[in-house]
DNA sequence: GAATTACGCAACCAAATGGTTGCTTTACTT
DNA sequence: AAGTAAAGCAACCATTTGGTTGCGTAATTC
């Protein structure tokens, strides 16, 4: 079965979009773009210390990891925020979430007994 | 006011605990350890391909990040799961999510107009 | 068409990361 | 008390990461 591969796959996604997101350069990006404005480089690293080509390393970055797509527009490259990969992580980040209340309730009636 | 630096910290521990999750590796230690069920590091690191030293490693980025923590019991260290920093990632991204909905809607009722 | 703006590309650098090996220490077993 | 099992510690290494500077190129503006 290529569940198995799938998985894995499925993996390596999600660690792909959570190492993009382990930054705090990326995190001020993504909160920024995530107000659904598009915006250009250097639009986005004008109030950053950073310099214009380290925002756009992070940027890249994140676009790897599908967080942010890019669309060239006139000599201006333009950045926008996509939800998905994030929905997917915090679907993740559910599922785990809920075999953890699950085990703490079969924990406790086990107790109870 | 503390606000712009709470919201700092904040930042930086969520980027701390997203970059803990940012690996293969981790990711599949934490799948483990989410099923409630407490391992020592030679039991971590027994189905792994890699060292028991690099499994501790590992381990150690995960408590740093609060993810997991360590218990020494005997002559074994033994690895706990704890929910809550997922939990906060997950509220985290609820909230960028969120936002994104809103930001959708209102601009289909702006088109609708 | 000349100046300016926005960006890409490449080289370079320091520091962090992910991994290994070797050895010591601590605790359990017999 | 000797042997073994679990883990800590430290050094070392290659690669990646996060950042810079310098320069070339494409698109706008005047």
């Amino acid at each position: 079965m290529s569940n198995k591969r799938r998985k894995q796959s499925t993996n390596k996604r999600h660690a792909l979009v959570f190492a993009a997101l382990g930054d705090q350069t990326r995190l001020s990006l993504v909160s920024k773009l995530s107000d659904g404005q598009p915006r250009s480089i250097t639009l986005l690293s004008d109030d950053h210390k950073l310099t214009r080509q380290a925002i756009t390393k992070h940027l890249h970055v994140l676009e790897n990891a599908g967080i942010v797509q890019c669309i060239r527009s006139g000599r201006e490259s333009i950045f926008q925020f996509d939800v998905q990969p994030l929905d997917d992580l915090k679907d993740y980040l559910a599922s785990v979430s809920d075999q953890w209340d699950q085990t703490l309730s079969r924990l406790k009636s086990f107790v109870e007994d």
